[in-house]
DNA sequence: AGGTCCTTTCATAAGTATCTGAAAGAACTA
DNA sequence: TAGTTCTTTCAGATACTTATGAAAGGACCT
């Protein structure tokens, strides 16, 4: 069957967030599954997914798995059928929110437990440090402090905007420019 | 020579900030190389790094370039030497903030300009469609336009929070907390 | 020009990540 | 229990990314 102007448009988009995927670390093919389910909002069993996209039924499978581990798709049934289907019924907003949680647990994380690990480390062994290395030792803890400090910021920020939902982020937006450029209300 | 506390502490920390690198699609020397450079502050030649993350020239050289294209560090020259030296002499903030800009140029621009591409592809057709694919087909304009929406929502805020510098990020916060949990002066 | 020192390039190698398909597993039915 | 249908797993194949090192290129000096 030749693709009709909605399939066409459709599968135009699916390959892009695939390739958009993979540069975030995402793989393509979980990237193109979660279009695909995203776009319709539609149940898809993994059949219909490996007609769609073209894949192997075991590269569905892990992929419809990490999704649902992810919290981007979820399971569910169609009456009178024993298979498996997935759906996608999160807005944007819930994506993101969704894909920052992640990524937060799953990457930000470990890099803040790194960088207090090393403080601790240089803290302890600081005594021990020929003079000379010292000063060094110092301007080294004050860039792992400053980073440590950043981090904590953007996701204190990014905490507040989260927590407050999706709906109110234009307003969240006019609040803040008008803050950040008013610059009286900040000095000091 | 054995490691003091301070190289192996800093080498911790070099490792995992390649490692996290790679999981958010940049390579793994080009995020160590960088971490090197910011950790210490210093001046680095080609063979300076070549020494200290055991990579090849050509690999060195590779990505220094591409550290110089993002904006993340700068070459540099040393009184009475003829070598190319790099510095990184951004701190948290300006990274962050030169890194933002680069991907969205790089990776939200694009699918941006797929949107609404696929938008116009979709409103052309949409005439020629059987009827009963009209209905699917505005369904799926109103996800692609949510989407846009989102992406300028978010680009809106970022903006803000990016112009208005790292200093005042603290107190963006807090204003921004107390307007998101009143609650009152953000329903309509 | 010829020599030295340094940088960049690029074909090939090495290393990773991803995908496939067949086999094993699980859940249900009769 | 044996059969059917669907799902998951995983060893091996494939495709992709990144790294190497030798050769070419460029800049400066004498």
């Amino acid at each position: 069957m030749p693709e009709d102007a909605l399939a066409r448009t459709r599968n135009l988009f699916i390959r892009r967030w695939g390739e958009m995927g993979a540069t975030w670390g995402i793989s393509r093919t979980m990237a193109e599954i979660h279009a695909l389910l995203f776009l319709t909002g539609d149940p898809y069993c993994t059949d219909d997914i490996m007609e769609h996209l073209q894949v192997s039924r075991g590269n569905a499978s892990m992929n419809l798995r990490q999704l649902v581990n992810w919290g981007l798709i979820r399971r569910t049934h169609l009456r009178g059928d024993r298979k498996e289907y997935f759906v996608s019924d999160l807005d944007a907003w819930q994506m993101f929110e969704t894909i920052t949680r992640e990524r937060r647990r799953r990457e930000v994380e470990p890099i803040i437990e790194t960088i207090d690990r090393c403080r601790q480390d240089l803290a302890a062994e600081m005594a021990a440090l020929p003079p000379d290395k010292q000063e060094e030792s110092r301007r080294y803890d004050e860039k792992l402090k400053d980073m440590i400090e950043f981090i904590h910021a953007v996701n204190a920020l990014l905490d507040t905007v989260l927590t407050s939902g999706g709906g109110k982020i234009r307003k969240l937006t006019a609040v803040l420019m008008k803050v950040a450029t008013s610059g009286k209300a900040l000095s000091h």
